[in-house]
DNA sequence: TTTAAATGTAATACTACTTGTTTCATCTGA
DNA sequence: TCAGATGAAACAAGTAGTATTACATTTAAA
């Protein structure tokens, strides 16, 4: 299993709109050339930031734009707002036969342990947020320039 | 994205192993009546688990044997015996722009807490073993006659 | 008020992975 | 020897991820 690209590609998008967004009109098209992907793919993602509250765009000549300070936006913020099934990360086997001791008690010894594991993963996720991966990119850019 | 049910049917596979090995012969096909599943699906991931080391199966009448103790093997051994893309949890887009400041530095401002985060994963799944679940189904198993 | 430029969304296509099933070769303890 | 087990190949169906085209809708600005 992997975490899809939406997940990078969202964080590449807040990242992107607040380094380019005093400077220029940040639209589907220049995130899409800045990430290599298509324009359709990038307002998807789009449509689930805003849905997640994290941004507001406009249509028209319209742009993006972010509701909260970047620190206060963590991974798991993106990861919850892009990902599917994040409310369950393992997925169990359906059918465990009832007739079976173990079959029918799997459940009852499992569930608790796999909980753990995803809010462990989930705290995990939260521990970082946007605002540092801006800090880094201007660090790298400056690293560049001195160069 | 989610774990897929080989990871929770390989923890099924080991636990039921344990708990009926001294009585019966473990086999595919009564492993797959206990999991609600096909016998070539256990059989292909009792072949991950003989390769990862952890269990030995025999042809012939033969039956499965585990090679060391339960509580030697974590959730993590059976994750990593199981799962595919096991070294890479977040799949990260292909082409950024190397036009493009933010494009061009992306990786080097992410992938370093990318990798925390999975390494910390991974810890979360170390915290727990088989052993654990054996003993939670006994318990379970032991309530139920009480009833 | 018009219009260029942007988002919103539906439809399609391709690939890869997951899960299930059938079939048959191979091995081995009794 | 042989019944009973694993090993492995082939196939099918369903789902998810990614990419693309096309078009409707919106809106700031000319």
């Amino acid at each position: 299993m992997q975490v899809s690209t939406k997940f990078t590609i969202a964080i590449h998008v807040l990242a992107a709109t607040e380094f380019f967004g005093n400077e220029e009109k940040v639209t589907s098209k220049l995130l899409a050339s800045s990430i290599g992907s298509n324009p359709v793919i990038i307002r998807n993602i789009m449509s689930d930031l805003q849905k997640a509250g994290l941004i507001e765009t406009k249509r028209g000549p319209g742009g993006i734009s972010i509701t909260r300070p970047l620190d206060q936006i963590t991974f798991y913020d993106v990861y919850e707002a892009v990902e599917k099934n994040k409310d369950q990360l393992f997925n169990f086997h359906e059918n465990p036969n009832p007739a079976c001791p173990v079959g029918r008690n799997i459940h009852a010894a499992l569930d608790d342990k796999l909980d753990d594991i995803q809010r462990e993963f989930e705290e995990d996720l939260k521990k970082h947020n946007v605002a540092e991966v801006v800090h880094d990119l201007h660090q790298e850019v400056n690293a560049e320039k001195q160069a």
